[in-house]
DNA sequence: TAAGGATGCGAGCTATCACTCACATTAGCA
DNA sequence: TGCTAATGTGAGTGATAGCTCGCATCCTTA
């Protein structure tokens, strides 16, 4: 009884100019996503804006799962190779500077495509998609890396608890800023009042 | 060309034991979308999990999205309660007080079916199911209007800003807790380090 | 320039979707 | 008890979804 939507696996996207295709239609499955959201979205839509045949599109991705699964994957690459690069960065900073280091590059990532990123986590996570999750699973470990080098001179018992609150705070004032109110993001006001919301809290 | 799903009005739901159906198919509206998802869910398989015909279905809910946002429009209506409830009993409360007041309150809200609510949140936001995003918008005027009410005692400059931080950190630590880390719950540290990061922040 | 693999194509398949409608059943009131 | 409006039914409709497959075209290599 309907068997799971098998499908065979396919050709790796690389050698000449197929790799135009595959982009065309990564940058059409944005185009739609951002347009239609995630259940609204075809494949033949995407493959039609892409300029490209149906056919070619399962040539190179087995399901619209798939499809949006690689875009979201690019996409979270790129913010956690922000994220990866900052840790690095920030490592033997004094608290204040790192900080506000990491609040800027949080910001940052999330201004590299804010509706799209909106869309992701409107879709549901099943498979591959889950993986959307783990961007900000693996700035609480960083976050939580961080703070444990200096924790003589924090305030707070747990630092498990510590890192969870301060690593979310900051993607969602990043989260909201960007999306909400871009405005507030101008002068520096909102990076200061959370810098400071999240100083007051960790300093002794 | 592919009219929209214009539909007509449809039958006042109240009268006997129509109101049984009414709540036999937002039940299984619940159900089905807990298990499947949004856009994996049909009004044919919320009209099986009832136990009622999908004729029945289309004489209360004129569409798939009417189903959703009544069901939306319950579990909002109810956390709602809770903070407007809660908003009178804190208004002369002094700070410390109020805010874990309205933190216990906002978990307890969280609390009332977590896995719905993260199912509203992946819900495409079209037409009444725009709804969902309005709860934080009220919770946030709340939080607006107590701080308001002291702000010669408060440290930021600025209370829009600082009213959007308070609140969001709170909707953003009651949800978290609630699904990922409901045993931080048990104990009161995650309760009393949230009630700290934000009167930290709010004093002078 | 011939051959053959890589790439591209799109009509069309099956399943499922949201939704309708002609009809059957029930319930309350005369 | 009989009549009528309210309620319930589910086979069926057209649209569209995801996806396949046989074939055309391009590109490389020899």
């Amino acid at each position: 009884m309907s068997a799971r939507p098998r499908t065979t696996t396919r050709k790796k996207p690389t050698q000449a100019r197929s790799q135009q295709t595959v982009d065309a239609l990564l940058g059409a499955t944005a185009r739609v996503l951002k347009k239609d959201g995630y259940d609204r979205m075809s494949t033949n839509k995407v493959a039609l804006a892409a300029g490209v045949s149906i056919g070619s599109l399962y040539q190179y991705f087995p399901s619209k799962e798939a499809l949006v699964a690689t875009l979201m994957e690019r996409h979270v690459d790129e913010m956690d190779a922000l994220f990866a690069q900052e840790a690095v960065r920030v490592a033997d900073m004094p608290l204040a500077q790192a900080v506000r280091a990491i609040v800027l590059r949080t910001i940052e990532a999330h201004q590299i495509d804010p509706v799209l990123h909106r869309v992701f986590e409107q879709v549901p996570r099943i498979g591959r998609l889950q993986k959307f999750d783990e961007v900000q699973e693996r700035a609480r470990v960083l976050v939580f890396l961080y703070l444990s080098a200096s924790k003589e001179k924090l305030r707070p018992k747990s630092l498990e608890v510590a890192a969870d609150l301060v690593a979310s705070t900051i993607e969602m004032v990043s989260h909201g800023a960007v999306l909400r109110h871009p405005e507030r993001l101008r002068d520096g006001v909102l990076v200061d009042e959370t810098v400071d919301l999240i100083l007051r809290y960790l300093k002794a």
